[in-house]
DNA sequence: TTGTATGCGTTATCAG
DNA sequence: CTGATAACGCATACAA
């Protein structure tokens, strides 16, 4: 069936090592014979098993990558770039998608143990799994915190909180309110929180912030419902806001005359769609590159480990659900 | 390091086989030993090494997805729903992002070779490529015609196709203009052109078809110039849908009033951030599992050839950019 | 019911 | 510069 090395040697006239060695360009061989060798492997159409190789060096240049799901355009975004930089790197990526479900995140853990990867990313939105302290596993976290000892990558929550908060302040709001995941998780991301709240504090206003774990109408209405005289919501992700801005238009609530918005993420996606909405640009080509130069960096035994957190800045937008622009009414 | 089976075999005090044994359920096994050797599993924290497996069983459970990239909502939920399912039935992914680049998909489709993939599912959007025909080698194709004998699953664009112009028909548009890909590749997604053209000449209207490959804001604006006139438009996926709206905002074109819309795709996330589209929406999910199915049908041997294309029902849904909702003004 | 020996396709060691 | 041999971790045929 498929050709392996002997029968290229057996073509070529030569030893398997001598074909392995034409192969992985390793010691010396005569011109003559690398090229009956490669002739033989174009003869065959060969293609070396990786299988078999990772056995015998114990290294796959496999990652798994786990993130809730490919289908919300931030997450496939940033796994668009990780899966590339990787490839480009000579590593393959193994997709797990946990739908921020613990027991989905538990057995894709165990797979990709079995399956021997060299490493793993994974990212937010799911509850802390003890399980991520994997000895000789190396792993990288996004917006995370996985285990004790695992490097974190994530956006400057802090400073994005702050600068979406600010915005709201600078363009006249004087009742904000922001929306945010679950509190009881320990995230990077709950700088965002921290932020607003530090400085609403500042300027003697009161902090509130709802909570919801996905886009959820429910929460959104009853926030319009409670707060009616609201004039600023700062909402941690772009889908969230997307759906305030909807649910303002049905209540006939101009955007941003009555109501001013402001999301978080910026993906490619949001901006093509909804170009409009204000938002704090996360930098993901740059924390997926810096995710997989961190694994790999481990995987090679290259990281020192003395840092842990990795903070990548971000960059305010200030669109049409923030202020007018120019040419509209 | 890592344990092995021998290892646990010690630790169990019997032999390797044994272990093999309980590990996969096979031949008889004394409740005792059965229990000794999970017992001793559970001590030394022993995951079977799948690479090994893989390669004495000559089957990896890995399946390759070959997509232009996850970025995109359409492609990123019909990966997550691809991979799902996948997962459900003991499959593992290999993603690759091609970015339509054919250079790309050539160095995947040789990857994918290397690591012993059981087959491939591969889309949309890239130029035909001969290399599919793989000897022995599963694959199945979305939206594309991948090689001769290679099945090919689609929504049924003829008939999406059809009912989107014919809404833009029932609404009363009397100059409908289609934009869609090139022309050139041969895809099953060509059929909504062809639909398109079919009722617009059995109602004596000349179509009119412009091309561009992704969200093109020129190829657009280019339309508005050239076609003033243009009271409908059919665009062949919802974010080329969303830069039309956009482009008429900016012309203060009013929408649906003086223009009707309508995309196809009909993915969450446009739903979620656009659910004033119009649309047509594909079967996502329905199209993964049939992919999936048909891919292991054809990595167990079961596939019989007979039906080498597969097409699924889309639902139109008939949105404020087409027709005035109740409540709207 | 359990153990021994062999091979999956590759690479590395060590001679030649 | 090239070739024989062992080993990677596991599963199967065959013995016991």
């Amino acid at each position: 069936m498929k050709p392996k090395i002997s029968d290229v040697a057996k073509v070529a006239g030569v030893s398997p090592t001598t074909v392995s060695r034409v192969l992985n360009n390793r010691g010396y061989i005569g011109e003559e014979t690398r090229k009956k060798v490669n002739d033989a492997m174009k003869e065959l159409n060969y293609y070396p098993n990786d299988i078999a190789r990772s056995l015998y060096i114990k290294k796959t240049f496999l990652i798994g990558v786990i993130f809730p799901t490919t289908g919300n355009p931030f997450y496939g975004q940033l796994i668009f770039h990780l899966e590339n930089y990787a490839n480009s790197l000579g590593y393959k990526v193994l997709l797990c998608n946990s739908q921020g479900r613990e027991d989905k995140e538990k057995s894709y853990l165990h797979m990709l143990q079995r399956n021997q990867v060299d490493g793993i990313i994974a990212g937010a939105h799911n509850r802390g799994i003890e399980e991520y302290d994997i000895p000789n596993l190396p792993v990288v976290g996004f917006d995370r915190y996985l285990s004790k000892n695992t490097p974190v990558i994530s956006s400057d929550n802090y400073e994005g909180g702050k600068q979406a908060t600010q915005l709201l302040l600078d363009k006249g709001c004087s009742k904000i309110i922001h929306i945010n995941g679950p509190i009881d998780l320990e995230t990077p991301a709950n700088l965002r929180r921290t932020a607003y709240e530090d400085v609403l504090r500042d300027n003697n206003m009161l902090p509130i912030t709802y909570e919801t774990e996905w886009a959820n109408e429910e929460v959104i209405r009853r926030l319009f419902d409670e707060h009616p005289d609201c004039d600023g919501i700062f909402a941690s992700d772009d889908m969230i806001a997307s759906v305030v801005l909807r649910e303002a238009k049905k209540r006939k609530i101009s955007t941003p005359n009555q109501l001013k918005v402001i999301g978080y993420d910026g993906t490619e996606t949001i901006r093509t769609l909804l170009p409009e909405l204000s938002t704090v640009e996360q930098p993901i080509k740059g924390i997926a590159e810096k995710a997989v130069d961190l694994l790999i960096k481990q995987i090679d035994g290259a990281w020192n480990g003395d840092q842990l957190e990795y903070t990548l800045p971000v960059k305010l937008i200030d669109s049409e659900t923030t202020s007018l622009q120019k040419g509209e009414k």
